[in-house]
DNA sequence: GGCTAGTCGTCAT
DNA sequence: CGACTAGCC
């Protein structure tokens, strides 16, 4: 059995460990620590795991980053502050809202994996379609991660919620029709991946007053979100000029996002557009999933040889 | 009541 | 990122 390892949340809880450190740029091992003792602990259980790890970012997701970024360093004041006046608590709690989780740290843990056999892979964007394509294609039996989005992605079947014990959940997407909560019965895949976009996602959020309840009912009703739109519009519900334009690119987003493929070691979208999108649309996807990386380029990212944002070669300060 | 939209906690002693 | 919850309809 192989399965692959989302390595966003083990590499968060690991820097909240030394969430001071990290931030004032004192040297610490803490975060690879967390990270290595988790890894070890699955490893026992003769399971094969691939540690999945985010690469660039999305153009979809700059504005988003810019106020995440403005959060942090006004935590970081706030922390400088309560440590200046000797609060080490109240530091500590405004530290571990400062904290980021950066390229470099990422290989940190990715190098002391490697050196105990641990096998890791970083994707050209975002680990979640990374391991979605993984697993659609059985290069894994299964997926390890916190985030739902994997079944919008078009996962099978996704394991979350893992303890220190090894224990978790497993929800598969062929089991959605017997959810208690939400009926999916009739739901298709596209229909499901509809409703989450409409429900708010990464790449677009969701009009006021629509949830996941809501969004449930009306792709139920309506099947599509064209036909969604349209009933809104009749309704006299008011509704962003470019809501309907933005919700078609996060659609692409989802479909169309370059992962690295290991078998053929180059990029490749998710899903192949050239059956079902028209060449100035395909044409146009890098506005949303980014620029296409040469072979060269991508298996070096893939393998962690260079910076997954500026493509350089890493330093040596890092190993 | 149900639902959405904000705030909180993630470590480890 | 999800979990929790105050406060909305």
């Amino acid at each position: 059995k192989t399965v692959c390892v989302d390595a966003y949340v083990w590499l968060h809880r690991g820097a909240y460990a030394c969430a001071r450190e990290l931030c004032e740029g004192v040297p610490t091992r803490k975060h690879v620590e967390y990270f290595m003792n988790r890894a070890r602990m699955l490893a026992r259980g003769k399971i094969r795991a691939v540690y999945v790890f985010d690469g660039g970012r999305l153009p979809s997701k700059s504005g988003e980053e810019e106020s995440r970024r403005r959060g942090r360093s006004e935590a970081l004041a706030r922390a400088k502050q309560h440590a200046m006046q000797g609060n080490a608590s109240a530091a500590y709690e405004q530290y571990t809202r400062a904290v980021d989780v950066t390229p470099e740290m990422a290989r940190q843990v990715i190098d002391a994996l490697a050196k105990e056999g641990f096998e890791s892979l970083t994707a050209p964007y975002e680990a979640d379609a990374q391991m979605a394509y993984l697993a659609k294609h059985g290069f894994v039996d299964g997926v390890i991660t916190e985030d739902s989005d994997l079944i919008a992605h078009g996962c099978a079947s996704v394991f979350t919620k893992m303890g220190a014990d090894g224990h978790g959940i497993e929800i598969r997407y062929g089991d959605l029709a017997r959810n208690r909560d939400l009926s999916f019965v009739g739901f298709t895949p596209e229909m499901f991946l509809e409703m989450c976009v409409l429900s708010g996602c990464d790449y677009l959020p969701s009009l006021n007053g629509v949830g996941i309840k809501k969004a449930h009912g009306l792709i139920r009703r309506f099947k599509t979100y064209t036909k969604v739109l349209r009933h809104m519009k009749f309704e006299g519900i008011s509704v962003p000029r470019d809501y309907e334009a933005r919700f078609e690119d996060a659609l692409l987003t989802f479909k169309f996002q370059w992962v690295y493929c290991p078998k053929r070691q180059h990029n490749v979208n998710l899903n192949d557009p050239t059956v079902v999108l028209d060449e100035s649309t395909i044409a146009d996807l890098p506005r949303l999933i980014g620029a296409y990386h040469a072979p060269t380029v991508a298996h070096a990212l893939a393998n962690s040889a260079v910076h997954p944002m500026t493509l350089e070669t890493f330093g040596k300060a890092v190993a």
